[in-house]
DNA sequence: GCGTAGAAATTTGGATACAACTGATATACG
DNA sequence: CGTATATCAGTTGTATCCAAATTTCTACGC
């Protein structure tokens, strides 16, 4: 076993001061998303156990977690199999999403604190900085962190936790399709827009422009699936 | 050892041919929500294994998911602890529930199956059949089949399971409030222009009779909290 | 060569033992 | 009497052991 813990792209995979169980859920659900893991494939407690060095109790409720997001199937006595990803997946993702991340949008333009705010400006900047052919992995750590920001201002608990979730989904998919998706940065970009409506605090216009964002997510990953 | 299992009113808790797991989840989840289990109150695993008599594998994961949904706080090695309800709780909740539910009524409306209609009529002539002072459990009872038939009307898992779990903490607040709410039958019967409007396959009117029917459950509530 | 029965291997489901941490309480000391 | 400290009871965190079920492979009969 050669192979150390896999890179850490994600926010959610903490590094240490977290239970195990927390850290292993961490760290397989990042392996999900970026296809270390493959849709379809076999995820055996075992494997995962040696695989991360760790028990089979923390593993095991790792792998609990990531069923009750479907980012896992459990079927009883047979195995745990990573979760496919369907086009009905995709539209079902993305009526959810449509709604939901829409919302969270006006919210966090409407009650963004000055400290949130502060954190939005930062964020334009980052994308201002982006430059030609920037790698791919700090794009979408990016995209990563504007989103979970505006849930964060949005301010509300349940809307936070849920389009987390969902947005684990709508990462895979992206992952899935990025070698024959094109402009990528592109996509990014128009962040822009949509974080200059939440700071300047105009619900309107950031509803606008996150729909916009999502309905071009689900055209983009559409016609290359 | 005198009580048995508690009465079972809610449709999650499931009997037999389920693991112990699920089934002590939909057993807590319910003990919860109906306010057997108090907010604020610790539920060490201990207690609810011999109240269960389950063992501690069980009960843990479902305590697990039941703080993955936010229906009790784990405080690493000091315990569990039913989630307290306050204000803030109801509003976020009200909040998330007005765009989701409603975006639910309208896909139940444009999705409905010949069969999923068939049901729709069936909870419409229950809704008729009551009378007078109908016993409470089954009010409620019917009130959570409604919603559920709504989420799987819709025909989109995501939003399902979401709903799902919001409508758990709706409930919960409801039995709160129950004694000190008036018109409990009235506030069902409120459903049948809903379930109209999604056999009529009616999106819009849908919509804003599932509007109606969010604001409504979240100003009796406010009112009586 | 083919089908079937049965054993073996693999997998998760569940129980139990132990470890680590927290909070409170009793106790010693100034 | 007050304060700091040590001890102890209680809780979850984790590892490990056994059970049950499913699949797979194998041997045997035809």
């Amino acid at each position: 076993m050669s192979l150390a813990k896999p890179i850490e792209i994600l926010s959610r995979g903490a590094n240490s001061s977290d239970s195990l169980a927390q850290e292993a859920y961490g760290l397989i659900r990042s392996m999900i998303i970026t296809l270390k893991l493959e849709p379809g494939s076999p995820v055996s407690e075992v494997f995962l156990m040696e695989k991360l060095n760790f028990g089979r109790t923390p593993i095991r409720e790792a792998l609990r977690l990531l069923a009750n997001e479907k980012l896992v199937d459990v079927y009883p006595r047979r195995g745990v199999f990573v979760a496919r990803v369907d086009v009905k997946n995709l539209s079902a993702l993305s009526e959810v999403r449509a709604v939901l991340e829409v919302q969270a949008a006006e919210l966090a333009a409407l009650r963004s604190t000055p400290a949130d705010r502060a954190v939005t400006l930062t964020l334009i900047k980052e994308i201002d900085g982006i430059d030609g052919q920037p790698d791919m992995s700090k794009l979408i750590q990016l995209d990563q962190r504007i989103h979970h920001h505006i849930y964060e201002s949005a301010h509300n608990e349940f809307l936070a936790k849920t389009l987390d979730q969902y947005y684990a989904h709508a990462l895979r998919i992206w992952f899935l399709a990025l070698d024959r998706v094109e402009g990528l940065s592109e996509a990014i970009i128009e962040h822009r827009d949509l974080l200059e409506a939440i700071a300047a605090g105009d619900g309107k216009a950031a509803r606008k422009a996150m729909t916009d964002h999502i309905e071009g997510f689900e055209k983009t990953i559409r016609k290359t699936l």
